[in-house]
DNA sequence: CCCCTTTCGTGAAACCTTTCAGTGGGTTGG
DNA sequence: CCAACCCACTGAAAGGTTTCACGAAAGGGG
């Protein structure tokens, strides 16, 4: 900048002044100062303005695996928000692993970051609080928090309980639960919702729950073979997959088992990523609303950042929504025994 | 620091040693400011760390999706190199998109990072070449680059070569080429590769070539029922599809139209994705180095930045792997007309 | 006991920007 | 004609770290 103010005839503060309020210099200086800039080829030192600013202009932003359209979709949103306030974003991916989100944390708080927005591991941890302790904002993502947080999160018990509600609108009255481990916050909860929506209805139906070792398409298929190798008298006539990769295991097993999708077996997913409209028979599916749970955990962050005094947190509960498609089109009544068993 | 100085009632240098050269410090005066920096909370200021050094220690990364797992792989292998060389990535998309592209080079050279690397949107570019010019060393991935720069890419014109030998070597005399569009260089090369391929074994098999608008499922499902629709007695025996997503897309029409993969139609993806392995029908596909590629690129990144005299530019080219499965199955003599048409 | 090394530490400069009080013209109003 | 004011620009301080030339003390050898 020195060289520049030099190369323009003008002071270092006419320089800073031409890149950040251009309009409190005259139109001439300015364009002199322009040129000069070209001229040199000068690039703005992003460290400095940091230091001195004392706080970056970037959002650190922790998922659980990038590998996830889920996730990404989150980020895409979180981006959209960020650029709008003239922020960057940096993803991390913390890969389920404690260790990886600490060290990333860490950095964060290392690089003065504008705030965080995270999908914590376990429960929010310590390290949180401490960053927040340190100054800096924290908003969950994916997670409810208390009272003194923001955070965004999406109803998983009303997400179970749409699915289930559906299947037993279409006549289903045996329905299989398949998701796992257990242990997961996700599959717990939309498993109660599952079980809340068949209470509500009245006893007349049974679930049946399958408990997976991971979310993937290869346990997926398992289960579905489990389905499968039931008597087709028992077996049941619908089922729930805690996410769309087990889904579409299940449905991939149903078409080599030679089982009809859906008149043998109904499946809905959860989540709606792409592959879900694509899969050989589209999946019926709980979509969330993935672009903007990550748009309004942006914008909570920026408004405690901004305006810290005016700010009070929100826990925003965002709810899912069925997405229809053919996999759970209507049951053929003559390949089912009729709805009254059990 | 200064507090922390204070605090253990040593100077400010001393803290900077036990931080960067905790050797030079002896073990007493170490743990007093240990314990000053614990009990201060203190955190380092990377920004100024790196206004000082003059260079940040994380590596800019730009991929042309970070939906597809092509990129993620990369994304995880130059994050493992990074990690061995103490250094962060940051993982930007450009969504194909140019501007997007120059926005994320030029928030790269305003943050001083270590170095690029970049699979850009056309060819190399300008605005790298500007990059360059400003000391910032680039790496092209998945591209090759001239004599005086870093490149590492994978040869698609071998991919498309191993991918229609297999499917020669299985009898199919009819082969169809799924992909486009044919601007994009990797479409291009690796039909290249097929039809030298395919001049290579004598003139006894005939290439059809599917144009598609884009690299997904549904472009395949419509490149598959173009297929399906046509006689069986000219229709292709093998579809040979520019990336898996058009495989997947051919997979489940055919599934639809109740063809029987491979004895009806024997498919070969490219990429090797997750996905293919999971099908309803394991995709033989061509498995690129994925992980490999990223990790190389970040080492000659790193060795162009460190050992600037001794460095010298290489360009790397790996070779595709074929890896077989189930949807190319030795095909079924008796659905299939002799291997004698055109 | 003195000189020479080595070991530990010190303190100030340098990195680059932003900000803000201040300067020196020119203009306006009385 | 002077005071008040505005405008465009100036110059220096501040922000937190690393580095490096130096000093002081301690240890070793003759």
């Amino acid at each position: 900048m020195v060289d520049v103010a030099a190369h323009a005839g003008v002071s270092l503060g006419t320089v800073s002044n031409v890149l950040n309020r251009p309009d409190r210099v005259a139109p001439a200086t300015r364009a002199r100062v322009l040129k000069a800039i070209e001229e040199l080829g000068f690039v703005r030192n992003e460290a400095a303005r940091q230091l001195r600013a004392g706080r970056s202009r970037t959002i650190g932003l922790v998922v659980l695996d990038v590998g996830n359209p889920f996730f990404t979709d989150i980020a895409a949103g979180v981006e959209q928000a960020a650029e709008d306030a003239g922020l960057s974003v940096v993803l991390c991916n913390s890969n389920q692993d404690r260790a990886r989100e600490l060290r990333h944390l860490s950095s964060f708080q290392e690089q003065r970051v504008f705030g965080v927005l995270i999908t914590p591991v376990g429960p929010a941890s310590r390290r949180i609080q401490r960053l927040r302790e340190g100054g800096t904002s924290v908003v969950l993502v994916d997670r409810a928090s208390g009272r003194h947080h923001c955070s965004v999160s999406v109803d998983d018990q009303v997400g179970g309980a749409v699915a289930i509600e559906h299947l037993l609108a279409l006549g289903h009255r045996r329905i299989a639960f398949v998701g796992g481990p257990t242990s997961l916050r996700q599959v717990s909860e939309r498993l109660d919702g599952a079980r809340a929506a068949l209470e509500d209805a009245g006893g007349g139906a049974r679930l049946t729950v399958l408990e997976t070792a991971a979310m993937t398409v290869a346990c997926g298929r398992e289960a579905g073979a489990q389905l499968a190798r039931t008597a087709a008298r028992t077996r049941s006539t619908a089922v729930f997959c805690a996410n769309d990769l087990l889904a579409l295991g299940v449905l991939q097993e149903m078409t080599r088992k030679e089982l009809r999708v859906p008149q043998d077996m109904a499946i809905v997913g959860y989540d709606d990523i792409d592959f879900a409209a694509a899969a050989a028979v589209p999946l019926t599916s709980v979509r969330q609303p993935r672009a903007q749970l990550g748009r309004s955990a942006a914008e909570l962050l920026i408004d405690e950042v901004r305006n810290p005094n005016s700010h009070d947190h929100r826990q925003l509960v965002f709810e899912p929504e069925l997405v229809m498609r053919e996999s759970t089109g209507r049951p053929d009544r003559e390949s089912r025994p009729s709805a009254t068993a059990q």
